[in-house]
DNA sequence: CGGCGTCCTGCTCACATGAGCACAGCGGCC
DNA sequence: GGCCGCTGTGCTCATGTGAGCAGGACGCCG
């Protein structure tokens, strides 16, 4: 393209879209038919000049979202975009919220919804409307954190999205890890657990955040694991958690001997849940995030525009060179009732 | 508004111009009809959800040039988008750039252009295309900084221009302030300086930009000023310089005296000539700028978002309040020859 | 309880716009 | 030098879009 025409084009962006004049008037203005002035607009486009930005907490990047969606065969994505947010808690309020949007979309109105806990999932009671749906069972699906904080994330979180969709919540009575799996057996026998356990693998949609091996993780505050623990894991190739075990990039248990001590629904029946929606936003989430979506953990991602791109970057086979299996189906084991 | 309304019309934002649905089939997906999604986005756009922005070097904000020139009654304004610009330097070189092609296309084609210097006009001249226009002379309206300084800067702007213009250049052989009235009125009675002052006084066009009271003005590292000459002319309202001579808020010579001793046209004929662009960039001379438009010294402003927004948000009568002139024909001795 | 004004909705119609097509100018290649 | 393909241009036509209008719901007030 000539010189000229980069120039012509900014001329008449700027009189179509600041101005409001007709590609005519443009036309007439600049000395060209106003089929050129419209080609000048569609390659001013194309290459960027004009950006139009939609710049709402509430706003979306759907071009994000159907990448995502095909790349790793979700059924749906969120992607909040970080725009001028100022801080990693706003962009994290944003997608609280998109999440909580997107719960109370969810058709059909799930029966039985099983939660883990955590900041985020804390922030998406919170950003629930009142009366989001009706009569919905909440269950926590692994070991809360009430042992040595004050009780009131891990049950607030709960009993908050269940008291607004006028149902019940379902608390499981039960440290997140144990020191010794013999323990962690017998509470696990325990008619009362159990039966939570039971109810925990019946629900039909599943919530859950994940957290990043970071100092501040949830388990070392609250005393479930220490530092050096953390550092141990991280060693032997752990990117986070996801309801509280913790997994490598393939989404792999880490430590089957950690696992078998930590209370709550094993990773497959999450792999096998017809509806699993995943909540992860911050850039130090981004390794747990890829683990999430490449072992098919979830069937939704709610997450920021950082991780999604992320994400998307990763390289990837640009038509399946060689790849071990076919791309769509990803997860086979997945049901499919929708 | 409902609160709704907002966040479907985020959602019908999103899909039309992020993914380049149709109206219609935003109207299918979200259940409305595509009337009411066109209300929506015109709300949406409305309210400031949509931004569109034209990210060019060349772009222009052709909302400000037309609210400045109705304001202050010019023929003609250029704003050119800050953006994001990394420094003060980008922006005055893209202001610099808008000049030369604003004097480009300037129609008809100037026979006699008379230039201050500075670095501004450097710049323009350095970002005029070669040839520009064909025949013009150029002719420098106020003394040079010759003196002390490499002799380029001066000279080399109005050679520069006349080269690319086939043109020749005229230099007024002169220091811009002299110590004495004496020196000056001598020097103004030379034949040759005389012939140029006449020459430069026939100019059909006018190029100049104006310098702040800041202590890296030109006439201070000129030496035609000293430090303390520059704090008195502050005290005594100076907002700036115009073509070598101090003004305030008004428009007005500060220092008489001082002006007595300036070489070069008097600010009068700026005031009477049919088109004076001036040039002016960076946040330090708003108040220039101001002087500048507010008493008529130019009818064409090159200037940047910056001070295209802080001239306008300066108060101003909402429907001329008791004021003592009507807003329209503000320079009544303008000649309107165009 | 009824009348009235206001807001909102869905429509018709005129206009703006983009896709697709035919043709002209130009450069490379035989 | 002539032929061929390519790019760029102006057009026709189908579609997308916004202004203006009529009817209905709602709330306010008598």
């Amino acid at each position: 393209m000539k010189i000229d025409d980069e120039l012509l084009s900014v001329r008449a962006a700027e009189l179509y879209y600041d101005e409001d004049k007709t590609q005519d008037e443009i036309g007439a203005i600049l000395g060209l038919t106003r089929w050129k002035v419209g080609r000048l607009l569609a390659t001013a486009k194309q290459r960027g000049f004009i950006r139009i930005e939609i710049v709402h907490p509430r706003a979306r990047r759907l071009g994000l979202e159907r990448a995502l969606g095909e790349r790793f065969g979700l059924a749906d994505a969120v992607v909040v975009p970080v725009g001028d947010a100022a801080d990693a808690a706003e962009v994290a309020a944003r997608v609280a919220t998109a999440a909580a949007d997107h719960l109370t979309a969810l058709r059909p109105v799930p029966r039985t919804l099983g939660i883990s806990w955590g900041r985020t999932l804390l922030s998406v009671a919170n950003a629930l409307p009142e009366g989001w749906a009706s009569g919905v069972a909440v269950v926590q699906i692994n070991g809360g954190v009430s042992v040595n904080r004050r009780s009131g994330t891990a049950a607030a979180t709960a009993v908050e999205i269940a008291r607004k969709a006028g149902g019940g919540a379902t608390l499981l009575p039960s440290p997140a890890i144990l020191e010794r799996v013999e323990t962690k057996r017998s509470i696990e026998s325990d008619r009362t657990v159990a039966g939570i356990l039971d109810l925990a693998a019946s629900a039909d949609v599943y919530l859950f955040s994940a957290g990043a091996t970071t100092p501040d993780s949830a388990h070392i505050e609250s005393g479930y694991l220490r530092r050096d623990d953390m550092e141990e894991l991280v060693r032997r190739g752990a990117v986070g958690d996801v309801v509280g075990r913790y997994i490598d990039a393939d989404g792999r248990i880490v430590d089957p001997g950690l696992d078998e001590r930590t209370v709550g629904l094993p990773l497959e029946r999450l792999r096998e849940a017809a509806r699993t929606i995943a909540v992860v936003s911050g850039a130090e989430k981004v390794a747990v995030a890829r683990a999430i979506v490449a072992s098919g953990l979830c069937t939704v991602l709610v997450t920021d525009e950082g991780i999604a791109n992320a994400l998307l970057a990763a390289v990837h086979p640009p038509d399946d060179p060689g790849g071990s299996q076919d791309s769509s189906p990803r997860h086979p084991s997945r049901r499919t009732t929708t």
